[in-house]
Order: structure tokens, then sequence, then C-alpha cells
DNA sequence: ATCTATTTATAAAC
DNA sequence: TGTTTATAAATAGAT
């Protein structure tokens, strides 16, 4: 809808395919909210831009929600990310501090709502990205975790086995403490295979 | 951009506000489309109707990468969605199986493209929610880790007071044995506390 | 689902 | 970016 009909498929002029970004994003999120509200549905865009810039509506304070629903995978595909990513995740941040910074620096008064709105956004981008980082964290979390159950069960055989030494060398002594080992060691066992692969 | 002006609010006959959806929804998946070849630019859209019933879009197969950028929140919070996703999260199934079942009854010819990619957003849905489930999951593993943990150590713990017995009793055999317990234990242990809550 | 009168979005130019 | 204007697209209401 233009002066002219325009084809559907990459803009090869750089600058005009960043004016049409802009204007078409506009348009795509003024669209998505019209849709949330005449229809009553939920609703969450996400736009990247080429250049990592990220954009996002939803309707009402359902994007986490909307978000969970669709869950999150594996940590290892985080590493499969691309560049962009990257430049977005990092990106995201320093430009979150500059703008807080800026809004600091402007003083409490004259802080116009569209300001105040746009801060909402980028520390909801930054929430977000935050929970991603600890998502990735927490796979670490549960590697560390195995590897400290592998070491403990070693250190546990080496005791038992000294153990059983002493106990052949230096004859029986009263042996009714606690429970045994074996007992304790298996208790609590989770259904872990089918989960985390 | 019809008939009439119509005024940005809650439709409120019912079967206008579903043909509405219907076509806003299309047309709002089309400007997705057309904004990301158009602009080169990464666009992930969900729409959840009222009724529970759920659409989306995604440039390539962005859409995971996309939402892996936004991450996923405490499994806690998944507890505290409102019945509306649970409907969806059920429902979604429910609707996958008959799906299914109904292309099986079709045979294996005449299965038209549109019903095969609908089929495809069906499961791409419904992988969705089993990620999501799976997160859940995870976050229980590394309780019952931790909890495996701790019961290791004190069963080490037993067995090491067990062994100064003995030692004591028994007098002092040759303890050329393995590294001793405490260097082994607080190996490789991770930063986990600001992580996890 | 299809048809059109209208409204809206937006391409090009500035 | 923001504004303007001619034109293409989307869509409200009707069928």
């Amino acid at each position: 809808m233009g002066r002219k009909k325009l084809e559907i498929k990459r803009i090869e002029n750089k600058s005009s395919r960043q004016v049409t970004f802009s204007k078409r994003r506009n348009g795509l999120i003024e669209k998505a909210r019209q849709l949330s509200v005449l229809c009553d549905a939920s609703v969450a865009l996400l736009v990247v831009s080429a250049s990592g810039k990220l954009y996002n509506f939803s309707s009402g304070d359902n994007l986490v929600k909307i978000l969970d629903q669709y869950g999150k995978q594996h940590a290892d595909d985080l590493e499969a990310l691309d560049l962009q990513s990257k430049a977005l995740k990092y990106g995201s941040h320093d430009e979150l501090l500059e703008l807080v910074e800026s809004k600091l620096v402007e003083s409490n008064l004259d802080v116009s709502v569209e300001s105040l709105v746009q801060l909402e956004d980028h520390l909801e981008t930054s929430l977000s990205v935050t929970r991603a980082r600890k998502t990735e964290l927490m796979l670490k979390l549960v590697d560390s975790l195995k590897e400290k159950e592998k070491l403990l069960k070693e250190e546990n055989q080496g005791l038992t086995s000294q153990m059983e030494k002493k106990n052949l060398a230096g004859g029986a002594e009263a042996d009714n403490m606690e429970m045994s080992p074996r007992q304790i060691s298996d208790v609590n066992l989770p259904v872990t295979l089918p989960l985390l692969n």
C-alpha cells in the first residue's frame, strides 16, 4: 500500500530496508495491539532487526506467561545460537545501563510517560535475557552436582574398603552404628534419564 | 478498513468477535511474514484466542531461538499460570492426538500440503509444551541431586567417625591409601546460591 | 467463504 | 526520524 506495489522479497537497498522496517514494525505492533483488544486475545510479538535490536509487544502482562507456555529447551542449544543473539544479549544490557543512567541524570522531574514506558520495555527485555542466562547456569549446576555425587560415591567406596580392611585386621568391635551405607545412597534416585537428553 | 470505522475496544457481539479474530489473525501473521522477508528480520508471533486456541508464526526456524533469548523462568511460576494456559496445555495435546488420528485414518495418500503444514504447527506447539514440562522436571532433578548430596555427606561423616574409632581402638595400620576424604568432598563446589532464587 | 465499500497502511518523496 | 500524499491492502458488514 504505497505509491507502488512492493514485491515481498528482501529489500536490497539498505536505507529503504531500514525505513520499511521501522514503518512496518510499528504497523505490526499496532495491529497486534488491536487484535488483542478487539478480540480479547493474548498476543506476544517479538521482532529482532538484522542489526540485532529487539522490539516486542505483549497484551497485558502476558508475555512471560505466554513464553512459559512455550517453554525453554536445553541450554546446549543456547550455545548453538548465532552471533546475533550474543550481540543482542550484551548489547541490550549496555543499552539498558545507558538508559537508566540518562534517566538518573534527568533528575526525578520531567520524565515523560513515553520514556518510562520505553524503560519498562528495556527492563522487561533485560529480565528475560537474565532468565535465559539463569537457565544456562542451572544446567551447569546439574552437571556439577552430578560430578560431586560421583566424587562422594568414590570417597565412600574408599572409606568402606578401608573399614573392611580394619575389620579384618583388628577384630570386630561393636558395629551397632547408624544405618548401612547402601541403604542411604540409593534413596531418592530421581527419574532423570528420559528428561535430560 | 471496512464499511465502517471500528473503535478499538472489545467487540461485544460474540459472533463478530470470532469473525474479526479470524480475519485479523490471518492478516497479522501475513504482516509478520512480510516484515521478516522484506527486512531480513527475525519475527516470532504467538496468539492465543479467548477460547484457548493457539496460533503462531516465526520466521525461519527461529521461534525456538528467539524464545531462548527470552528465557524460561523458574518452574514455580508455571504453577501460577491461569486456567487458560492449563486448558491450552492439555487442550493442545488432545487436539494433536485427534489430528494425528484423523491423518492416519485418511491413509497415506491424499494428504494436502495445508493439512501437513497445520500438523507441523501442532507438533511444534506440542514440542514446546513438552519442553516447558522438561524444565519443570529439571528443577526437581536439582532438588533431588542436592538431597542425594546431603545424604552422601552424612554417610561419609558416619564412615569417617567409625574409622576414627577403629583407629583409636585397634592401633595404626598402614594408612597409605587414597587421598583424604576432605580433599575430595569440597572439590568442584559450584557457585550456586545466586543462581537459583 | 466471497463480495465490495471503506478505512488503513504504507512507498516514495521530501 | 517525521510529514505528506497517492496508492495498495486490509477488512467490516453483508451475502
